[in-house]
DNA sequence: TTTATTCCTACTAAAACACTAGGAATTGTC
DNA sequence: GACAATTCCTAGTGTTTTAGTAGGAATAAA
């Protein structure tokens, strides 16, 4: 029942980038400095996020990336789901079979159900935006 | 970011243990028959919910399993933080840490605090009483 | 005494995870 | 044109977790 890596890292990644890119593109490495996340592990979570088009490279010396679209246009659903695939706490693959119904008259599939409405819910109303202003904020008090 | 297997089948197996324990305790074989689990396994899957203080054995032929305290009062919560361990999507071990505060000003664990309170919320919400009577029902539509 | 059960602990194959590694392609800079 | 800094792509790998299996002791009903 836990995310992975990919999931907890790639978040404090993205908004890292969001909050660093003002006019040039963000580079992995510094990223990876800021954030103390391998520049390869690094590459492969950032390549993801690039696959679901939610943030854009510029490739070649000085290069980096930015995001694909507004901040207040990605949700944090948007995130994790391309980094650790859907998010479901369960697939019922039971209600798939024909077992279930017949023989354990599945009624854990409810539960389920909810749990996975409730996650999808929670992370899908909060935006990438909410939490670079909160990191703007934390930035400003530290100086 | 799955349960695993010890909460969906001990999920259901608990289930079909309310549902089947009118007077005489429930065997883990009766169980395993009707619910397509290996009984070794759900040996192991009960144990738990026994240490947990959910359900109570009686050792010998003829022994079995009961529900140690009324439906009503278990909640799914219960019965999955007992086999899963805490349910938390992400623990935060970064928030313990020193560089939390200061490299990566850890806005992300507001997103896993709010995922992992939606999760706690749902199932502590749903009690066990309630998938019986949804097991009873189709168990009677069934006839 | 036999049989049906719970109980306890150790083992194990397979899968998932969390990276590391090597190197090709691209592009700005001197 | 050479070099350096970057993205990009794919494969490999040690460790941990998962999903069971296995063996046998303890208990109690018949």
């Amino acid at each position: 029942m836990k995310l992975s890596s990919k999931g907890r890292y790639g978040l404090r990644a993205i908004v890292d980038l969001a909050l660093h890119s003002q006019n040039e593109p963000v580079s992995i490495k510094s990223i990876s400095k800021r954030q103390d996340i391998s520049e390869r592990y690094l590459e492969q979570i950032i390549g993801k996020l690039k696959k679901a088009g939610i943030v854009e490279s510029i490739r070649g010396a000085s290069g980096g990336y930015h995001l694909a679209r507004p901040a207040t246009d990605i949700s944090v659903g948007d995130i994790l789901r391309c980094l650790e695939g859907d998010l479901s706490v369960v697939n019922c693959p039971e209600v798939n079979e024909t077992k279930c119904e017949s023989s354990h008259l599945c009624v854990t599939k409810y539960v389920w159900q909810k749990v996975n409405i409730g996650i999808q819910d929670t992370i899908n109303h909060i935006y990438l935006s909410e939490l670079v202003e909160q990191g703007q904020q934390l930035l400003d008090n530290q100086q």
